[in-house]
Formats: structure tokens, sequence, C-alpha cells
DNA sequence: TAGGCCATCTGGTCCT
DNA sequence: AGGACCAGATGGCCTA
């Protein structure tokens, strides 16, 4: 099967997420209120003078409002906050290593090769997701197989009806999302010396898919 | 040195 | 009130 004109996914990668931070150059956090470089952080100096938020204000009205708590000084006040602080960067620090032991578990699942080349993050969930779709084609290749070469009959037909792809449609084993393009780093993988292609990662036979194919 | 990738901090928002 | 989730900012490390 000829996997593909072009080779590749014929994808071109844009990293369009991965902007540059502009400007915000200040050097700190402050609550100076003029001229907010950036939307959060100017956000962020509103919050770090009440401690609540600049579109808060009926909120903070509500808090005021109660006035059950009895006044702190701003000693105590600012140790709790950092206290609070602390307690939550902890808890995001743990949150991003869950999900990055959860990234890693999916490599585990993914060939490449060399086995022990790493994919970045974004890597990964491209070639996840090619990689599925992929492993579905072939399902479903394989099953129309064994009900023969006729047309395909409804049970067969069923397996693989959901992304609207042609049954015979195996010339581009390609998602289409993938085949949109925007979607897999494969030419920036092609720069990569740690990645190569493995012969036939899926075991659909000789050359019928390059790992980089699937990013 | 520039650019990519990553970890961490941080404030905002939503939910329980 | 506190936790989860999110996105922006920032700095460090690595590679071409």
């Amino acid at each position: 099967m000829a996997p593909h004109p072009s080779g590749v996914l014929a994808v071109r990668v844009t990293h369009e997420s991965e902007q540059p931070f502009q400007g915000a150059s200040d050097d700190e956090v402050t609550c100076v209120a003029s001229a907010p470089p950036s939307p959060a952080r100017a956000q962020g100096t509103c919050a770090e003078e009440e401690g609540g938020g600049c579109r808060g204000a009926s909120r903070k009205l509500r808090t005021r409002r109660g006035g059950r708590s009895r006044p702190k000084s701003e000693l105590a006040l600012s140790k709790q906050r950092r206290s609070r602080r602390k307690k939550a960067n902890d808890r995001e620090r743990n949150r991003m290593h869950n999900l990055n032991s959860a990234l890693d578990a999916l490599r585990g699942v993914l060939p490449t090769f060399p086995d022990d080349a790493k994919l970045t993050k974004i890597e990964t969930l491209r070639f996840a997701h090619n990689y599925i779709w992929a492993l579905t084609q072939a399902l479903r290749i394989a099953d129309h197989s064994l009900c023969g070469l006729e047309p395909p009959a409804p049970p067969c037909e069923e397996l693989g009806s959901q992304d609207g792809g042609s049954p015979g449609d195996w010339g581009s084993l390609y998602s289409p999302v993938s085949q949109a393009g925007s979607l897999s780093p494969a030419a920036s993988l092609e720069e990569r010396p740690g990645l190569q292609t493995p012969a036939s990662p899926t075991g659909l036979g000789p050359g019928a898919l390059a790992f980089s194919d699937f990013l």
C-alpha cells in the first residue's frame, strides 16, 4: 500500500500554540494601575491590592457586608495569603505532575524508534491521535477482508462508519484532522535526529506506515 | 545567540 | 471557603 503520496503526512507544523510571551517586562507586579501590560497582569495587580480581583467588586461588597470575620492585622492577612498561595502552588504542581504522568503513560504505549526517543508533549498528543485513528482504520480493513471482498455488508460496515471515510480509502491512512495538516509536527520531527522511522510500527506490513507518519 | 520545550508561579473563574 | 482548572508570565535548560 502506498502510504501516502508525499511520503509524509503532508502536514505542516505551525506550533501556533507556542507563542512567545510579549512584552510584560515589568520587573515586578506592582500596584500601579496605569497602562497594564497584559490583562492577566493587570487583573493580578488589582488582586494583589485587594486580595479579591478587579471585577469582583460585587463579590467584595458581599464579603464586606458579611463583616463577620474579625479584623485581622495586615501582617496576619499577608501571612494567610502567602500560606494559601503556597498551598495552591503545591496543588498546582501536583496536578501538573499527574498530568505529566498520564502523558508519560501515553508515551509508553506509543511505538517510537528508537525506543527511548522521547516525544514532546504536543508530539505525544498528536501521535496518539493519529495512531488511534490508524489502528481504527486497520481494524476496519481487517474486518472487511474477513467479510469478503464484496461491498461491505451491514455488520461489517458498522465497525467504522463514524468518521465518514470510505472503506477502501486506505490509500490515505490519516485521520481527517491530520490531513488538515495543522496537527502534526512531522516537519519538525524530521529535523530531529533522534527520532527515526521504524520499519513497521504497527505490524501492518513492511513499510506500511512510518513512525513519522503518525505525527 | 535565538528558539523550543518545560516547570513553576500566579491570579482569575467556576464548582462543591 | 477551599479546591480544581485554566491561561499568562517567567526563567532555566538544551540544541542548532
